[in-house]
DNA sequence: AACTATTAATAATC
DNA sequence: TGATTATTAATAGTT
């Protein structure tokens, strides 16, 4: 699989070794990933160059590899004392493993893999359950979309009312106005006083109002946004005008 | 590099998992054995398939690949301290306590239960899996049940085989029997014999034809179970009389 | 580091 | 399983 065929015999050239190294080394943690991970499999791989460095590949903890793998040779020789202690923690961590890996496999079931052994009735159990499971889950989601256009159409009220409150106060302010004027028209008979204050003039609060306005606007829904606009723009308009 | 292009994810099938298994595993010693050649490397591979079996691939001995990793791991000899073994078994299984957990709890949300405290995103979220569950489910269920009625319809047509020789060899025995009466009548002249035999005195062939003929008729479709009576029954009737 | 001509690995099939 | 073969993937040698 190169330019030519090679023997499998060590490199001499130290540069072209390191080369060689450098791609199959890549080659074999990639074919030991696609092992672990196409069949399901438990790999480690531990590979020191001939310089020392450690390079390693495992799908689950190291540790836990070397000790199966230990233990499984029957190379591991728990020490005397016969620690119980040790014992009901390795009994722990096995059955915890068993039914991790039951749990696994129906995990995997729920999510319409690894179906293939399935009796006809088996699988009508999963279909059942998975149809229960959208029910309840369809229901929860519109329950939260529910709460959250209640949420929203109590928002929606607060601002209107503030803005109603708004509106009585601008109207007692342009009352006000007026009078003033009358008093100043009145006083020295002139014509050039205007009514039509600019905004930065306005008082505090209905800067205010304008913003929660928008954001009331945004949040509600298409048609009640229309019927609140059709009801107050109107009137906003003509405050401002 | 096969047939066709893969995608590195889990193989469903158990069987093509294992045969892949044990090619690409071959491959994968066979590449660390080169590996450790041509470059003069250490190398220390361990494989566990899914069913427990151990396979395993070192230059040099096991135990002192993995001594060297552990060291250049961590001053730390997990196996020569029964204390730091403890503390291993005791991380080990609080680890898979927690990996058990967290899987019990997706897999209640699977089964549409535990939903409150998700957002609208997140049920959206299983929605999804779960109508794709269901899809891969119902797809396996329709493929079993297409395979059984091929199936039923294959012993259906044998049995209908079987019928139609049988009726064959009634009309050949009904024969015989004509013409044995027909001696007995030319004779002596007399008129008492039955040509009714009761069930005992059939052959022995017409009682097994029977029970097959239920048989078929349980098995297969209501039309063809109609078209089949109404084209054989008469017969039958016929021969009974 | 790229590039490619080749070989090697392997997915599908029997 | 084990062998075969059409493809893809890896990589040896080269730039």
């Amino acid at each position: 699989m190169g330019r030519g065929k090679i023997l499998i015999k060590r490199i001499d050239n130290t540069t072209s070794r390191q080369v060689t190294f450098s791609k199959r080394r890549s080659g074999l943690l990639k074919k030991a990933r696609e092992l672990s991970i196409l069949c399901d499999a438990v790999v480690g791989l531990i590979v020191f160059s001939c310089t020392g460095r450690l390079y390693e590949f495992s799908n689950t903890s190291m540790k836990a590899i070397i000790d199966r793998y230990l233990k499984s040779k029957e190379e591991h020789h728990p020490l005397q004392d016969s620690n119980s202690q040790l014992k009901f923690w390795k009994r722990e961590a096995e059955t915890l493993r068993q039914q991790l890996l039951s749990l696994q496999k129906a995990q995997r079931q729920l999510m319409g893999e690894d179906l293939s052994g399935l009796s006809a009735k088996d699988l009508q159990l999963i279909e059942n359950q998975l149809e229960l499971s959208l029910n309840s889950v369809r229901k929860t989601k519109e329950q939260i979309f529910t709460e959250e256009i209640q949420d929203l159409n109590k928002k929606g009220q607060m601002v209107r009312n503030e803005n109603a409150e708004l509106y009585e106060k601008i109207n007692l302010s342009r009352q006000e106005n007026m009078e003033l004027q009358k008093k100043l028209y009145e006083g020295n008979g002139l014509h050039y006083v205007t009514n039509v204050p600019n905004s930065s003039q306005l008082p505090y609060a209905f800067a205010i109002s304008n913003v929660q306005e928008a954001t009331y606007l945004e949040l509600s829904q298409p048609t009640e946004r229309q019927t609140a606009m059709q009801m107050e723009a109107p009137g906003l308009g003509l405050q401002l005008m």
